[in-house]
DNA sequence: CTGAAAGCGCTTACAG
DNA sequence: CTGAAAGCGCTTACAG
């Protein structure tokens, strides 16, 4: 910047000035000072700007794992909406998984060193969609990161805002849509873990199965990806009989439902979904393809929540100092209905 | 961090001391030191410690769409094989599409807006996946963008290091797979744009059909979403009739070739694949999943190009200055084979 | 409209 | 082992 204003012949000041407020500068030096920032590829360094602006222009996002499309979602909503904030979205992927939980409890995944660095780089704002309570790695960052609006993780008494979509509606809709055709009896594949998403979603299957009359069979698996699913599939189908009567297996995720199918398509003679019914529990695009049969799972609003997540970091922004009331935003979910439940085409 | 040398009875170059290099800083001090980083809750200031040693520990990853599970998989890839770079990695969509670019030609994604923020923030290096020829936006910022490795876009005269697929050999490999059931007669479904990725399978598939006797019939679209494999595919399927013989449809994208399943969908005089085999020629497993018949299309090897990318960034890194050999990676893709090509139970 | 000066919060030789 | 001092590259009152 010092190069710059030589070769212009005016002062470091005015070159700040002819950046940051064009209308306080003559138009000729204006003209001159860009010539010379165009000429010699003058990149302003953002470090020295944001040390005396006490700000930054990077908006942060914190997503638990990319594999799963609800996720990548929440970061297209948070990207669409806030086009008009004038910050840079910066996406970081903590990597959580209930594997990495068991090999080093404290630190299940890089969240907390996201939180930090996000600190340190003191963004103008932070969406978090934790895998885990955040309250841990927060503490000492949360003066540094305002505002910040956490997505997909309830707290019971949070000092922020907070976008989740209804978990326990997710366990009532899956037992109602197979009830609806005509099933009475759900093996439920799901994960022994205690994270909130699953906890919520096994008090809705449980709930509505009372409600309706289902029995619902619980299925305990280690994880909840494929592999977990066809593990837990092979000992109920392995008997499978003529007479059995149809019935559903039900996986807490959309990647453990494949699993599902993968144990299912190895055994010709049981039909999908006329003997056994399969359905997953969440929106994963990024759960591989089946390579068989299409899977009746839900549409999860991944994509608005990133937008509420934004609306509600931009009205924060926005407030006056100590004006700002948090919110919790609730959004709907709903079943979408492929062939593993029912009849599809046309 | 003047308060925590105060609090702590010592100098500001102790506690920086304390936080850098812990060793030259004598136990008791040191204790003491952390104790009140801890009690206090201090968050080093990075724009201020950037500032004065010249670099950043942000490592940035540029990709065109989140849409597209390819970018995806690089993303894992990358920060799969980054862990122990000892750099936090930060993602950023430009949000390229045929669409944005045909709006406004010059600015058909937020690329160079990213490019610039990156170079603002002096990041210690960067991967970009772009859609189109990354040179224009980075004229003033190579010099402050260093290593640079560029991903599944090739340059003729690259001052970089690439990391590419052959999207000539998904042509070749699409139409061989095709020609290998029995078919004889391919129609091509593409976006008639120049798009790298584009004009190279166009290439492959026109090269592989003249040599296996394959007819290709060309079927330009607008854009390479499943709307326009719908479109496209209305008047192919319209006038079937059961003695046409068995023919393919090709679809540029998945997405597209997931709009000719719809159009088949609703017409189910029409077999799928005994009539009309559907092929998609890429690894989105974020298209929407089908509803009805799986996709036959391809594995392509983003988490490798993500793995490369990083081992190319690190060697350059660690290159003594003046001695890095800039290199290109190509990695090998496979035909996935599904239901929509062939039967595939068991 | 322009520039000299102070200062943002750290790190890094260097002297003690 | 510790601290005083300079300085990283900008922005922002403020004086002219």
């Amino acid at each position: 910047m010092r190069s710059v204003a030589r070769e212009a012949g005016v002062s470091v000041a005015t070159v700040s000035n002819a950046l940051n407020n064009p209308d306080r500068v003559a138009a000729e030096t204006l003209t001159r000072v860009r010539e010379v920032i165009d000429r010699v590829g003058f990149i302003r360094n953002n470090a020295a700007r944001s040390l005396v602006t006490r700000r930054s222009e990077g908006l942060g996002l914190i997503v638990p794992d990319l594999e799963n499309s609800l996720f990548i979602d929440m970061a297209r909503g948070a990207q669409a909406s806030g086009r008009d904030l004038d910050l840079t979205l910066l996406i970081a992927n903590s990597g959580y998984s209930l594997d990495s939980a068991r090999e080093d409890p404290e630190h299940p995944d890089q969240q907390d060193q996201f939180l930090d660095y996000f600190a340190e780089a003191r963004v103008r704002g932070l969406l978090l969609s934790p895998m885990r309570d955040p309250r841990a790695g927060m503490g000492r960052i949360r003066e540094h990161i305002v505002p910040l609006v956490v997505l997909n993780w309830d707290d019971p008494d949070p000092d922020w805002c907070t976008v989740v979509m209804d978990n326990e509606q997710v366990g009532r809709l899956a037992i109602e849509h197979l009830a609806s055709t005509g099933i009475r009896r759900v093996y439920f594949v799901c994960p022994d873990a205690e994270l909130q998403p699953l906890v919520d979603r096994r008090r809705g299957v449980h709930a509505a199965a009372e409600t309706l009359g289902v029995t619902v069979i619980d299925v305990p698996t280690a994880d909840l990806w494929s592999l977990d699913g066809r593990t837990a599939a092979d000992p109920i189908v392995e008997n499978w009989r003529p007479d059995d009567g149809q019935f559903a297996i039900l996986g807490a995720t959309d990647a453990v439902a494949l699993g599902v199918l993968e144990a299912l398509r190895s055994r010709p003679h049981i039909r999908v979904p006329t003997d056994i019914a399969v359905m997953g529990m969440d929106d994963n695009h990024h759960a591989d393809h089946s390579d068989w049969i299409t899977l009746t799972s839900f549409d999860f609003p991944g994509f608005q929540m990133g937008e509420q997540a934004i609306r509600l970091l931009a009205e924060e922004l926005a407030a006056p100092p100590g004006t700002h009331m948090h919110q919790r935003v609730v959004l709907p979910v709903e079943v979408h209905p492929r062939a593993s439940t029912g009849p599809v085409r046309g």
